[in-house]
This record gives C-alpha cells, sequence and structure tokens, in this order.
DNA sequence: TCTATATGGTCAAGTTACTTGACTGTTCTG
DNA sequence: CAGAACAGTCAAGTAACTTGACCATATAGA
C-alpha cells in the first residue's frame, strides 16, 4: 500500500507540476483533464467518443469538455470527413501552443528527477511503468 | 508528457485493482480515498485536521468523510486526550479488518508485477518513486 | 492574570465535474 | 430496405468536494 500512495504522490505531484507550468507559460483557464485531452487531439483529432474511450469518462462528459474547450479557443468541431454523424475535433493554433507550454513543463520537472537519479534511470523507470499498465485509466478512479 | 501519462495509468490501474480487491472481500462501500485515510487512521489514530492535512483537502472535507467510515462502522471518534477541542478518530475493528483487505489486495497486485519484471526491479521502481516525490499529494489534482 | 489570536471542529450553502436517461439523425448489416 | 448500432445532444440529477460563518478550547503576550 505504501507503493500505492508512493505512485500516487508522484502522478499527482507532476501533474501538479506540469499544470502550475502552463499556467506560468500564460495559460490559467484549463486543467490537467484538458491536457490528457489535446495529447489525444494533437495528431489529427478525434471523435467526441473516441475522446471519451481515452479519459475513460462517458460521451455526455467528454462532450461537455470539448464544449469548453471549443469555448475557450482551444479547439473546434469540424465536418467528419466520410461519417455525417460524427464530427472531427481539432486543435486550433491555441490549442497547439499550450500542448507544447506541457511539453516545455513535463521537460523541466522530469529534468529535475533527472538531476535526483541520472537520466538513466529515468528513462529506465519510464520504461517499467509502461510495460505495468500500458492502458490504464488516465482519469482518477476516487 | 508520454511519462507522465504512463505514471497515472498505473497509479490509476493499482488503485482501482486494490479497491477491486477490497471489494471482493467483503467491503463494498468505500472507496480508494478512505483506504488512504484508513493508513493514516491505523497507527494510534489521528485528529480531522491531521488528516484533511494527509489526503490535501479542507478539513471539513475530512470532517465529512470522518463522518462517513464513522456511519459505516469503520472508525469512531473519541475524546482526544490533552486537546478538549480535538477528537481523536481510531479505526474500529472492522476498519482494522479492511485495512488488512486492502494489504493483501495490494499484495496480490504488486505480486503480478513482480512476474512481469522480476522482485528486484519492482522494488528498486519502489525506491524510485519514493525519492522523487515523497510528500506528493495522495489525492488526484485534476 | 487577562486579553488577543490561533486552532479544532461543525453547520450550511454553493460549485463542479461528472453521471444517467431520453432523444435525434446517420450508418452499417442481413 | 427494414432494424440494430452508433455519434452526438439536451436535460436533470448526484457526489465529492469547496467557501464562509460560527462556537469552543488552547496558547501567547502585555
Amino acid at each position: 500500500m505504501a507503493l500505492s500512495a508512493a505512485l500516487l504522490a508522484v502522478a499527482g505531484d507532476l501533474t501538479q507540476r506540469i499544470n502550475d507550468g502552463v499556467a506560468a507559460r500564460g495559460f490559467t483557464d484549463i486543467r490537467p483533464a484538458h491536457g490528457f485531452a489535446f495529447a489525444r487531439l494533437a495528431p489529427g483529432g478525434a471523435t467526441a467518443t473516441e475522446l471519451a474511450a481515452h479519459l475513460g469518462v462517458t460521451k455526455q462528459a467528454a462532450s461537455q469538455l470539448v464544449d469548453e474547450i471549443v469555448r475557450k479557443g482551444y479547439a473546434e468541431r469540424r465536418p467528419h470527413p466520410g461519417d455525417a454523424r460524427a464530427r472531427l475535433v481539432v486543435l486550433t493554433e491555441r490549442g497547439r501552443a499550450c500542448t507544447r507550454a506541457a511539453e516545455e513543463a513535463a521537460v523541466d520537472v522530469v529534468g529535475g528527477w533527472a538531476e535526483l537519479m541520472g537520466e538513466g534511470e529515468v528513462r529506465a523507470l519510464w520504461g517499467r511503468l509502461a510495460r505495468i499498465a500500458p492502458h490504464g485509466p488516465i482519469k482518477p478512479a476516487w
């Protein structure tokens, strides 16, 4: 159970720091959940239902999240080529800028880890984590 | 950012599996957050304010959580020896049984990891995590 | 000691990020 | 070309928090 707490502590700390870094770069109106949505949208966009599956929430919740990021100018809805029911959600330039800010912030934080334990160790840690739960839920379950 | 997602995936997966294991052992009316509260209460109890600090929530939220676990029979409030303002929250036998169930479930899950990557690797992983964010937030920040 | 401030806890109300349920319009399947 | 499956939306409900106001006790300073 201590291992579980350690994992949560690291995940929570990292998420918080990245969010702080993103806010420090001028994007103060978004939450970490939006960042994980951006990650799914970045390579070519996605539908609301795909986003829902990625985040582990209902399609209604995903749709609400899309409403919000569209309203705030981070994404836009386009007609889906090849499926008239669906709408493709794609990032705007602002959305891509925010995603870059998140990447920068993540590099900063993980760089701090590298000072603590060495670059190779960080890579090894990453590799092990990726093998344990490759399709685990992104959102918290509690 | 992929590292962040991997961490969250593992933390979420582990938390979920432990909770499922606890439910399978007959404790179906609690959430992971309660488990983290139990971990703080187990060695001699704690006040609501201490619990709030441990979980990273307001004292009101902690107090509500205590109300709930008291109502469900997992803990009880006692007068605090040496501070008439405070009340010491201690686990009941049911609370301790639930904590043991959580430990068992955790052992099961982490045992699965050991099959995947070896016992030594799991220990190494644990050690590194503990060094990265020894006082990170237990609760999700998003 | 007495007073001022800090602290532990509770009560009440408000907020937010979800959920469930019902519905429309479009696309697959046999 | 009917009927099931699916993308999306609208509306309402809910759970787990939050903020704010308050009381009782404790601690520190004059």
